[in-house]
DNA sequence: AAGACGCCGATTTTT
DNA sequence: TCGGCGTCTT
């Protein structure tokens, strides 16, 4: 702890991040823009309680949300300061509240460690099976994924199911019931779902004061990572753990607050305000991302929410270009711009690495990748977490589980006949019924008479089998368990007839899952079957956005949080797109203006912003506006392209880089309606689609058609008007 | 138990 | 329009 040590930690850092560092005693909310150094204040204020305040590693808690914000926290701390920064615990709320409840579970009565965890997949299953032995259909309404996301809501917001339902709602006179099942069946069947790892953590903490006590004496530092994200109950976990006047820091930025609907409740940064005691609040504003008027764009557009603290990210990576705007005829137009721009940007120097092309939905990913394909780009989709969800996979998976955890009835069904044994639903029922009846699975007689006579017997074999295999788990090692169960199950060899007409792949995912198992032993401490289950529920690989290779990355706005790119472009800045159109109130608008700004903030140098006159949706043409946040941004921001490459001619370009200042005062003279002559001269002939144009009262808009006579325009707030070509006081900017 | 057919639904998805 | 899923058929 000598002063060389110090500098090394605060060097190169600007006087709010040293202040969030230095920070020493009680409870720190640092309001860390994008791109404001986060990571970089997490990181080196970690070392700094360390190693110059000389807190032990051990009494640190840092949490996240995904595996690789963890991952990557823990690589940046052992950079600082070495290897006995493993002794922090560094880790996603979900595998903390798992590395607690390992040990704690058994103080709940309901459930026993060894429990499994249910992910999305499972608890449909789980809810499919509880809505047919309810009598109801699973679909429309009683869709199992309608009814879960309603169940975690409530979860979520501590309330009831029903009553986030209109009254009039199919579901609403049977929902609290099925939760009530659910809950019932998770319990029966020893699992949990993501949401009870963090509820049955928090009532463990609740009703067990000797508990809560040892843990807030082990953690006496706790540090939050995207703090906006957190949901109710992970708030309240945080309440738990840090007394009002604790040592507990929390990250956020409310304008990348994106998971609203999944329960994620921006309110938790009021709440941190006035329920701890004296926060301090540190603002980063600095930004070390983007070019200014990347920052100008986005600063400008989220102005239009309803903050309680207004921000402006500032930089010092200088001006830049402005942004860029494309309106294309359709969806192809679109996409062949993308693709010719991404030409145009490599053959400048850019490397594919550098690119990222970003889209509200999913569906939106298969034109870009038809023409990226089509041209010859590598690019690579983000978002689709394969290996896991691949049949051959899950099943194993489920095996195992079924191994640890004789109760898990989900993963039985999964796997029953699996490879086909003549074991067909109906015999699953009954032995699934026998099994609760008894216990478990392995609580079963193994001798037929023992049992009534209508228990499939076809079953003896199987449940004789996985008994075996449950009793020889602790005896090797994971990975030779692995291939155990895939062999004496007959699964393999079952794949590997497949195999001729099938193509070769399924056994080489096996044999994959082997490695990968072998993978975790070598990384783990003491490992164990339980371990690995807990790491496969919890740490798989979803976030992999390196894949070493040098390809563009295309993926959902939402996979591009926490991210950046040299190079950014957003497709589809239309209306019903971005805001999508199922986001009505204002609160939704507001989440997905926010999502634009997260959009809009991964670009460092470069941002191409397209849309489209017409794009094909759920089958048939649409027309879209351009998107409102074009206007709130501020149109003079940006650069309208008028070619699919290249920079556009000139004069045609609405706005000169260098007049951007003086056109934005014509706008706005144009606008409060005092430059009266500038209209006179109204040529309607000059006029074409995806021009921009001033009209006399409703100022700047984007020409969305030609009709004949009739000219359909778009003005920011106010959305398509229809006029007269002949009459309007238009006038071509 | 696998293939054909018809129907429904269609945002985002850290764990 | 398209694909995933459930049901019906063989």
């Amino acid at each position: 702890m000598n002063i060389e040590e110090t500098k090394n930690h605060l060097q190169g850092l600007n006087p709010r991040q040293i202040q969030a560092v230095e920070h020493f005693d009680g409870p720190l909310l640092i309001i860390a823009g994008a791109g404001t150094g986060k990571t970089r204040v997490i990181t080196h204020r970690i070392a700094y309680l360390i190693e110059n305040l000389g807190v032990l590693p051990r009494n640190v808690l840092a949490l996240t949300f995904t595996n690789k914000a963890a991952g990557e926290m823990r690589d940046r701390v052992i950079g600082l300061i070495g290897e006995h920064a493993r002794g922090i615990l560094m880790s996603t709320f979900h595998s903390f509240c798992n590395y607690i409840l390992r040990r704690e579970i058994g103080r709940l009565g309901d459930f026993t460690d060894g429990y499994t965890i249910y992910d999305e997949s499972d608890c449909r299953s789980c809810m499919k099976d509880i809505l047919k032995s309810s009598g109801l259909q699973a679909s429309g309404p009683f869709a199992p994924a309608r009814v879960l996301e309603l169940i975690s809501r409530a979860k979520n917001f501590e309330s009831k199911p029903s009553e986030s339902l209109r009254p009039s709602d199919p579901l609403v006179d049977y929902i609290d019931n099925l939760f009530d099942k659910y809950e019932e069946r998770l319990k029966e069947n020893n699992a949990l779902d993501f949401d009870n790892l963090m509820i049955k953590t928090v009532h463990l903490f609740e009703h067990h004061r000797e508990v809560i006590e040892r843990y807030r004496r082990r953690f006496a530092f706790v540090l939050v990572d995207e703090f906006q994200d957190t949901n109710r109950v992970q708030y309240r976990l945080l309440t738990q753990l840090a007394p009002p006047d604790g040592n507990v820091t929390v990250v956020g930025d409310m304008d990348q607050s994106i998971y609203g609907w999944r329960g994620a409740d921006v309110g938790n940064i009021v709440s941190f305000e006035s329920d701890f005691k004296n926060v301090t609040v540190v603002p980063l504003e600095q930004n070390y991302r983007s070019k200014q008027r990347i920052l100008d764009t986005a600063n400008e557009l989220i102005l239009k929410n309803n903050n309680i603290h207004e921000k402006r990210l500032w930089s010092e990576l200088g001006e830049g270009e402005p942004v860029n705007f494309f309106l294309a005829w359709d969806e192809h137009d679109e996409a062949q711009f993308v693709t010719r721009k991404t030409d145009a940007l490599l053959s400048e120097g850019y490397l594919l690495n550098d690119v990222a092309v970003l889209f509200r939905t999913r569906a939106q990913s298969r034109v870009i990748e038809e023409h990226f394909m089509r041209a010859a780009v590598p690019y690579v989709f983000i978002g689709a977490t394969e290996f896991y969800k691949r049949k051959e996979i899950k099943d194993i998976i489920a095996y195992l589980r079924v191994l640890h955890n004789p109760r898990d009835f989900v993963s039985f069904a999964r796997i029953a006949n699996e490879p086909r044994r003549g074991i067909g639903d109906k015999s699953v029922e009954k032995i699934e019924a026998e099994a609760r009846r008894v216990g478990s699975l392995f609580d079963l007689p193994d001798r037929e008479k023992e049992l009534s006579k209508d228990f499939p017997k076809k079953a003896f074999p199987i449940l004789k089998l996985l008994k075996s295999l449950a009793s020889r788990a602790g005896g090797m090692s994971i990975s030779a368990f692995v291939d155990a169960v895939v062999r004496e199950t007959g699964y393999y060899d079952a794949l590997a007839k497949e195999e001729l007409q099938e193509g070769v792949s399924r056994t080489e995912n096996v044999d994959e899952f082997i490695s990968l198992a072998a993978e975790y032993e070598r990384g783990t401490g003491k490992p164990e079957l339980e371990g690995f289950l807990s790491h496969l529920a919890l740490v798989s690989d979803a976030d992999v956005t390196d894949t070493g290779e040098d390809r563009v990355r295309v993926m959902t706005l939402h996979s591009a949080k926490g991210l950046e790119f040299p190079v950014v472009f957003i497709m589809g800045f239309e209306e019903g797109l971005l805001p999508h159109a199922s986001s009505q109130s204002e609160s939704e608008i507001e989440e997905e203006r926010r999502l634009c700004y997260v959009g809009i903030t991964r670009a460092r140098e470069h941002l191409y912003v397209s849309a489209s006159r017409s794009r094909m949706m759920h089958g048939s043409v649409g027309r879209n506006d351009v998107s409102r946040f074009f206007f709130e941004a501020g149109q003079h921001h940006f650069k309208v392209l008028k070619q699919a490459y290249g920079e556009p001619a000139p004069g045609e370009s609405f706005l000169d880089e260098d007049e951007s200042g003086a056109a934005e005062s014509a706008a706005w003279r144009g606008k409060r309606g005092n430059d009266v002559d500038e209209f006179e001269g109204c040529e309607p002939d000059y006029i074409e689609e995806g021009d921009i144009v001033l009209h006399k009262a409703f100022g700047r808009g984007t020409v969305l058609s030609m009709d004949g006579g009739e000219i359909c325009v778009s003005f920011p707030g106010r959305g398509p008007v229809r006029l007269s070509a002949k009459f309007a006081p238009l006038r071509k900017v």
